[in-house]
DNA sequence: TATTATGATTTCTG
DNA sequence: CAGAAATCATAATA
């Protein structure tokens, strides 16, 4: 409040020169005897430059004298254009705010895991969707996805009162900010764009809390991803029928046991996985086969018999002759491996 | 509960 | 970049 006199005599000098002056003051007296007017004017401007000098007591009471002036409304009126014309403009060019690209980044992937955005239907919906894109096969974890649901929602749930607690306290403060300026705006100049402006700055003060808020509500999501739906940690064998069917390809293709892309195609599609899966498994099965390759000889008899006896049930006999492997003498994978040109044929 | 099997990932190589 | 080899992490089993 002490500052009102320094403000007035900062500006008092402009606004003597200022040209809508005259015209203001005369709006709020319905333009009657304008001479008089001017003369009271001028008293009241000498009054405002002199505040300074008086004694504390003198001063409260020119003050409350000044406050409850019938020209007071009209003054505060220049005095704001003036302030918006200089301080505010000044500033105002350079806070037209962008928004923020991180925090736009956040909003996309909490709308995008279904934490924000519309509730329920919608947003599960959403995070299943993303949660098959990621997952690959949707068909047997029903289970997990359940239980991770369970934790999404549980998250959204923390993330909306919480949100919904800063909202609270963001409009707490602004209106009672408001208020505040609202009260000061009769004891000095406050135009409602600065008022505006204000409110707009608390805003972007709060939205660093928002913005925390979402950032750890994120990172919340990420770790539940990485634990239920990282494949790694939730491994689920193949079923009996996949595995069989690679099986079958590998042992009948022993001497060179590397499917072509086609072929992964053709097995993924029949084993209900993805060809990276039957890369993986197929890598797997090559160096652990390699390494030990005894272990495997009854499997490898297995299947050799397997498809010996579809091979003769096929065709009437003679049916060795274009399966590459020779089961019995098992073992016939290193080598040709190693050769792969096999122009030994 | 310890051990083995197995799918996935990481690291390295040609 | 495909594949080998090592390694990880979990499922299945003894």
């Amino acid at each position: 409040m002490d500052e009102q006199p320094r403000l007035m005599h900062s500006h008092g000098v402009g606004m003597a020169g200022h040209p809508g002056l005259a015209q203001h003051m005369q709006d709020g007296t319905a333009g009657t005897d304008g001479e008089g007017r001017k003369q009271d004017i001028g008293d009241i401007l000498q009054q405002i430059m002199t505040i300074t000098d008086q004694s504390l007591d003198e001063a409260q009471a020119r003050k409350h004298a000044l406050n409850c002036h019938r020209m007071k409304p009209a003054l505060f009126n220049v005095l704001c254009e003036i302030k918006e014309k200089t301080v505010l403009s000044i500033r105002g060019a350079q806070e037209e705010e962008p928004p923020d690209p991180q925090l736009m980044r956040l909003d996309n992937m909490l709308l995008a895991e279904g934490v924000a955005g519309p509730e329920k239907g919608g947003g599960s919906a959403a995070a299943a969707a993303a949660a098959a894109a990621t997952g690959g096969i949707g068909a047997d974890n029903s289970a997990e996805h359940s239980d991770y649901r369970a934790k999404l929602s549980q998250i959204r749930q923390i993330y909306h009162t919480e949100l919904e607690k800063y909202e609270q306290a963001c409009n707490e403060f602004t209106t009672h900010v408001m208020n505040l300026l609202r009260e000061q705006s009769r004891t000095r100049p406050i135009s409602p764009k600065e008022i505006e402006r204000m409110v707009s700055i608390i805003h972007r003060k709060f939205s660093s809390i928002q913005m925390q808020l979402k950032q750890s509500t994120c990172e919340a999501v990420m770790i539940l991803r990485s634990r239920f739906l990282d494949a790694r940690r939730k491994r689920r064998n193949f079923n009996k029928q996949a595995t069989e069917i690679l099986n079958e390809y590998f042992y009948s293709h022993l001497s060179n046991p590397y499917p072509s892309e086609e072929a992964k195609e053709e097995l993924a599609k029949k084993c209900g996985i993805t060809v990276s899966q039957v890369s993986n498994w197929f890598g797997n099965k090559r160096i652990r086969y390699k390494k030990n390759i005894s272990k495997f000889q009854e499997e490898a008899n297995m299947y050799a018999a397997r498809t010996a006896v579809n091979a003769t049930s096929v065709s009437a006999h003679g049916s060795q002759a274009n399966s590459p492997s020779t089961p019995n003498s098992a073992g016939g994978y290193p080598s040709p491996c190693y050769q792969p040109d096999r122009r030994i044929q």
